[in-house]
RNA sequence: CGGGGCGUAGCGCAGCUUGGUAGCGCAUCUGCUUUGGGAGCAGAGGGUCGCUGGUUCAAAUCCAGUCGCCCCGACCA
């Protein structure tokens, strides 16, 4: 045979599994590795095989077809990246162990970038200088370093990962808005094209930096993040997500103190006392940063929002024993009546509705029921510091919110001058002063899209791809080899699909059918042409859609327009 | 980083408690049969039992150390 029109299955590297990975617990991880997608290097670390390139390749060229509509120019830049710029930012210190840090000959120190906002704003400062150039958009694919805590789940977290990151300059804050506004949209279609099913939250910043930002979650069960969402289209991340919670109304006619032996959880003081958990309240103590300690309240079913707290304390923890003794608290009977001095309080701002407290005694063994705010004790600062959870009431309309999980594709942020602040990134404004670029920042998880679309399109035989991902489009599949009618005949369709511009794999492997199908179900294509002897005699074969699993007999001779009429409306 | 578990043929595992010639299934190679949902028979090849040291006449097995990997957790009272 003349060089490959198509692939072959006889020489395709893809070796799958017929077993489980033991290491494997995810569909996505699972079943990347037994269809022959990846193979493992070491800990959060990947080899991208064949099939699985073409897949990415096919991600990462919808995201550049998006980012270049926007009129985001893509360039490269170096991973490796000079500590200078990070010394500058002072992420070098905040970023923690995550950033992967090496040292050259010299002993000069950099690390393997896992976000590049340093890069492009030193390589912007000195050749951006004028409101007329802006706004400018640049970004780039390239391979990104974490080093995790713990790498997990296969591509979705990983030490190095494939991800698209661009920047955007602007002169004003409405022009980074449209921007902004440009990629979110962008984002919208880039998760419509890779078909998964989505949707963008409110989000904390994180690392990155800024206010304003947007997470394009890929709905999952096994996803990390948890948010919440209403019918009327509201979403957040539960870290971003402000609380409204469902109280039940305490109407104790007087505060009583009671007694509670062994009732250190809110779960055991509900029971106890037979009331609901929403009618009590739970206390969190926590030592800032400084040293100073904190009690919290939040109504008794929820708890603590731990990034609310990172952005009033900063660092911070729970009391250890020891600090809890030393701040003179009870731990499980932490209340606002009489307690140490030691402590500032803080209660969530839902509290300001609860009268009455159903809360600690601040004794071992007692809570007080009907606790009056005002009378028996004050509350000096109310705040947001409840996680949200389903069943909390919509900040927009009002209805329960429900829960879901997700896979964190994307996200949005508008980053402000953060950056360029910190690292004397200016340009010379309209009116003649220097002012510093206003930036946003845009990232895809290329790779973890890819792994996002196996979690959302699977069976229990294998994945199922959507036509504008999967690695080859279409499967040809002759039951038998060497045989004077069925080689011909798969030959031919595969020739004429391949001219008809499809992707074609051709499964010559001289392998019993039922190996064929199994493989071919495992690795997911789309659609699969069967070739068996008593059909191909009559000029018939079958064709299979994977993901529904629906066989028609069609002529052999209508087959090739048939598909490729289908794929083609398929890969918009 | 804390806790738990695992490392024996390419993959999945048994053997280890009670030390005594390295095993099973799948895969691979050869031959014959078979051919619409992971075939059958016959034969063959393939392992310094993660690594280092110790105990012992003798170590996959017992002891110590070390490396790698997986799971749970990392401050949710």
């Amino acid at each position: 045979m003349s060089s490959s029109a198509f692939i072959c299955m006889s020489q395709l590297y893809a070796p799958t599994l017929r077993e489980d990975p033991q290491e494997a617990e995810l569909a996505s991880h699972k079943l990347l590795l037994r269809a022959g997608f990846i193979r493992k290097m070491a800990s959060g670390l990947y080899a991208y095989l064949p099939l699985a390139w073409r897949s990415l390749r096919k991600i990462e060229q919808i995201v550049r077809e998006e980012m270049d509509a926007t009129g985001a120019q893509e360039m490269m830049t170096p991973i490796l990246t000079s500590a200078e710029f990070w010394h500058q930012s002072g992420r070098w210190d905040d970023y923690g162990p995550e950033l992967m840090r090496i040292s050259d000959r010299h002993d000069r120190e950099f690390c393997l970038g896992p976000t590049h906002e340093e890069t492009f704003v030193d390589l912007v400062r000195n050749e951006l200088r004028s409101y007329k150039q802006l706004p400018c958009t640049l970004y780039q694919i390239q391979d990104k370093f974490r080093d995790e805590m713990r790498p997990r789940f296969g591509l979705l977290r990983g030490r190095e990962f494939i991800m698209k990151d661009a920047y955007s300059f602007h002169a004003d804050r409405e022009s980074l808005q449209k921007t902004y506004d440009d990629m979110y949209r962008a984002y919208g279609k880039i998760c419509e094209r890779c078909r998964i099913e989505y949707r963008p939250v409110e989000a904390d910043s994180g690392q990155i930096g800024g206010k304003v930002s947007t997470e394009f979650m890929a709905l999952a069960d096994a996803g990390e993040a948890e948010l919440v969402y209403c019918d009327c289209g509201y979403a957040a991340d539960v870290e971003a997500a402000e609380a409204k919670p469902v109280l039940t109304i305490c109407n104790a006619a007087s505060c009583e103190k009671v007694l509670t032996p062994g009732c250190g959880t809110i779960e055991d003081v509900a029971n106890f006392l037979h009331v609901p958990q929403n009618e009590t309240v739970k206390a969190f103590a926590v030592t800032a940063g400084d040293g100073q300690g904190f009690v919290l309240f939040v109504p008794g079913d929820h708890e603590v929002n731990e990034v609310a707290l990172d952005h009033l304390f900063g660092n911070w923890h729970l009391m250890t024993e020891e600090e809890l003794e030393a701040n003179d608290l009870v731990k499980g009977y932490i209340g606002p009546k009489d307690i140490s001095s030691k402590v500032k309080v803080i209660a969530d701002t839902s509290l300001q509705a609860q009268h009455k407290w159903i809360c600690g005694a601040n004794e071992p063994g007692y809570h007080l029921v009907g606790a009056e705010a005002g009378a028996d004790f004050d509350i000096p600062r109310y705040g947001a510091i409840a996680a949200a959870q389903a069943g909390d009431l919509c900040p927009e309309c009002g209805l329960p919110l429900k829960a879901a999980r997700g896979i964190e594709v994307s996200q949005v942020f508008q980053l402000g001058t953060k950056y360029s602040d910190a690292m004397g990134a200016t340009f010379m404004a309209e009116d003649g002063s220097e002012q510093p670029f206003i930036m946003g920042c845009y990232g895809v998880g290329v790779s973890r899209m890819l792994a996002a679309i196996v979690e959302q399109y699977n069976d229990e035989n294998g994945i199922c791809w959507p036509v504008a991902i999967a690695p080859y489009e279409v499967a040809v599949i002759p039951l038998s080899v060497g045989d004077d009618l069925l080689d011909p005949l798969a030959r031919k369709i595969a020739y004429e699909l391949h001219d008809a511009g499809i992707e074609v794999v051709l499964d010559d492997r001289d392998e019993r059918p039922g190996v064929k199908f199994a493989d071919m179900d495992l690795m997911g294509f789309p659609y699969q042409i069967v070739i068996g002897k008593k059909s191909a005699a009559q000029g018939q074969v079958e064709v299979k859609t994977r993901a529904t699993g629906e066989r028609e007999i069609v002529p052999a001779s209508e087959v090739v327009a048939l598909l490729a009429e289908k794929i083609i409306a398929q890969r918009a």
